[in-house]
RNA sequence: GCGCCCGUAGCUCAACCGGAUAGAGCAACUGCCUUCUAAGCAGUAGGUUUCAGGUUCGAGUCCUGACGGGCGUACCA
């Protein structure tokens, strides 16, 4: 409908304007039901550009609309020149069949259809559980790739990590202190060394594993980090499964050292005159593209820094023929990608591939008071214990509802006492309300009659038809923003429509042709409630 | 110091490239279950969109400055 519009609009304008007009043509749905339908500022916008008042404009788009009458019953100027349009009655109850028919397929559009894409998200590497502050970053991934996968895309999710670090280093050492510690020795976590429990549990299974043998072994020894590596990815893996994430690839930095991707990336560099020596270590010209410093990519100590390996990375990304890489960034990172985009652009590449969303940090409150978190230190809510406590629909829920821009206040006893206050349950009883009414009224009616559903005619009835043709424009526009909070607001809307139609119109008891128009019309709104949750990761229950 | 992000009801947050009367939930108050799930519906109250200017037909949204908060600004990741 939304495409309609802006195809007659645009026949229209032709007509009216001498010259060709360039110009996006607006469709939105008006705020109040008095403004219609469907609204366009195209009058106002143009007043500049054809040089005219804008109800004049919208009086003269009128004229020359040519239009369906099955599709559009009334057109009407109002305000400072908004042009405001009412569907005809036909094309809402076809619609609606419409919607009927395509069940678990409805709201899929093909904007992207065709196109690959990555998502790269979590990237956390494994020296601990994933933590509440870990949560935002997941579920917006994993739901950003959903939101793509119902606009057509074929969709990547992949976890990039570093297992060959310093982190790693003293993670594996901790290991080997516990283990020791187990055998009755004197031994101390090394400086900085990880404090949580779960690397006592880890260096007890390796005493189940073998025994004391390891007893004489040296700190670099890699049997421990490689436990604890294998644990924790165990773990990881086990909690991201909770959470309905599945990664098609877990990416190790390790590897572009293997390929020898890093020492091409700086040879390149090079040869463009981006990169030269200095005081032992390698930098690269970063003042070139605005900075106020260089920057160095390979530390005078031989080790590189991070910016290289995620350059190698991204040229990895690139050239495995993904049409659309999007990095999932916390605030904390938001510095470093333009040195990675730089480089890119300074090797040839189209940067346009590649979309970095940062999400603002999440702060956690416990005790009423804010609640830093450090993984070496134990110091930290998981996401595990926090789906322990509210289940995983809570917890995507909560990271989803609200604009990834701004900050977010995560008070754990808040979350934990959500309960039955909690939002999600709102969109959820809409759900299961309306299956438990199709099982009932399965029984009183004969559901294999096609019904007439012109016989919709309430306010409520029509109010929420119109809310689930909504449905796909709400996905588009959450898809094309990465921003799934979107989505959830038109989650609840059509909910809110959906309590309203319950209040106001009932099924059993009515005359049969009544009664089975209101039950397609509560397919279709099942059928949206059903989807929409799926998008966002969250159960649809037939109970509650 | 400099850069990026944020500031909306008592609290947590919406507001689709700048559009019509700034909306929800929680908390407070008032009604609605002998009838399909009251985890619901209807209503009342709550706002100088942090502040001061500017741009224009129109600003929560864009620009400048101030104030407040977060994050960067490493040969840490």
């Amino acid at each position: 409908m939304k495409a309609y519009l802006q195809t007659i609009l645009k026949n229209a304008l032709d007509k009216i304007s001498p010259e060709p007009v360039e110009t996006d043509i607006i469709i939105e749905k008006p705020r109040t039901p008095e403004h219609g339908d469907a609204a366009t500022n195209l009058a106002m916008t143009l007043a500049g550009v054809l040089r005219m008042p804008p109800r004049k404009i919208a009086e003269q788009l009128i004229a020359n609309l040519e239009y369906d009458s099955n599709k559009i019953k009334d057109v009407e100027i109002a305000g400072p020149g908004f042009i405001n349009f009412r569907y005809a009655d036909n094309w809402i109850f076809d619609q609606l069949g419409e919607v009927i028919k395509l069940g678990s397929e409805y709201g899929k559009t093909t904007g992207n259809a065709g196109k690959k894409m990555q998502v790269e998200f979590v990237s956390a590497n494994p020296t601990g559980p994933l933590t509440v502050g870990h949560g935002r970053n997941a579920v917006l991934g994993d739901t950003i790739a959903r939101l793509l996968e119902w606009t057509g895309a074929e969709v990547d999710r992949e976890y990039y990590f570093n297992n060959a670090g310093r982190q790693m280093r003293v993670l594996g050492e901790s290991v080997r202190a516990r283990y020791l510690q187990l055998l009755g020795e004197e031994a101390e976590l090394p400086e900085g060394g990880y404090e949580g429990a779960y690397i006592a549990d880890i260096a007890e299974t390796l005493l189940e594993k073998h025994g004391d043998s390891l007893r004489d072994s040296k700190p670099e020894d890699t049997v421990f980090k490689q436990a604890a590596e294998e644990a924790i990815f165990a773990d990881i893996r086990n909690t991201l499964d909770r959470m309905n994430i599945r990664m098609n690839q877990f990416f190790n930095e390790n590897s572009l050292y293997e390929d020898k991707s890093i020492e091409k990336v700086v040879s390149r560099l090079r040869e463009k005159g981006l990169v030269y020596d200095k005081d032992g270590a390698v930098w690269f010209k970063t003042t070139e593209f605005g900075k106020e410093k260089d920057t160095v990519l390979i530390k005078s100590t031989g080790e590189p820094t991070y910016r290289l390996p995620d350059i190698a990375y991204h040229i990895s990304k690139l050239d495995r023929g993904y049409d659309l890489c999007i990095d999932i960034f916390g605030a904390d990172h938001i510095a470093t990608y333009p040195d990675v985009v730089s480089a890119l652009k300074a090797l040839g590449y189209d940067t346009s591939r590649i979309d970095v969303q940062v999400y603002q940090f999440v702060t956690i409150v416990k005790d009423g008071q804010p609640f830093k978190m450090s993984t070496r230190k134990a110091n930290f809510v998981t996401l595990d214990e926090l789906m322990n406590e509210v289940g995983s629909d809570v917890t995507r829920f909560f990271f989803l509802m609200r604009t990834p821009g701004t900050h977010l206040e995560f008070d754990i006893a808040e979350a934990k006492e959500a309960g039955e206050k909690n939002p999600v349950f709102y969109l959820q009883y809409a759900h299961a309300r309306i299956h438990s009414i199709m099982q009932k009224a399965a029984e009183e009616y004969d559901m294999k009659t096609a019904p007439d559903l012109s016989l919709l005619t309430h306010e409520s009835e029509i109010a929420l038809m119109k809310q689930v043709f909504q449905f796909p424009d709400a996905i588009t526009l959450a898809s094309e923003h990465r921003e799934p909070h979107r989505l959830i607001t038109y989650m609840n809307e059509i909910s809110g429509h959906f309590h309203k139609f319950y209040h106001d119109c009932r099924i059993m008891g009515e005359d049969a042709p009544i009664a089975r128009a209101r039950i397609g019309l509560l397919q279709a709104t099942q059928t949206t409630l059903a989807n929409g949750l799926r998008i966002l990761g969250i159960s649809a229950p037939e109970h509650m």
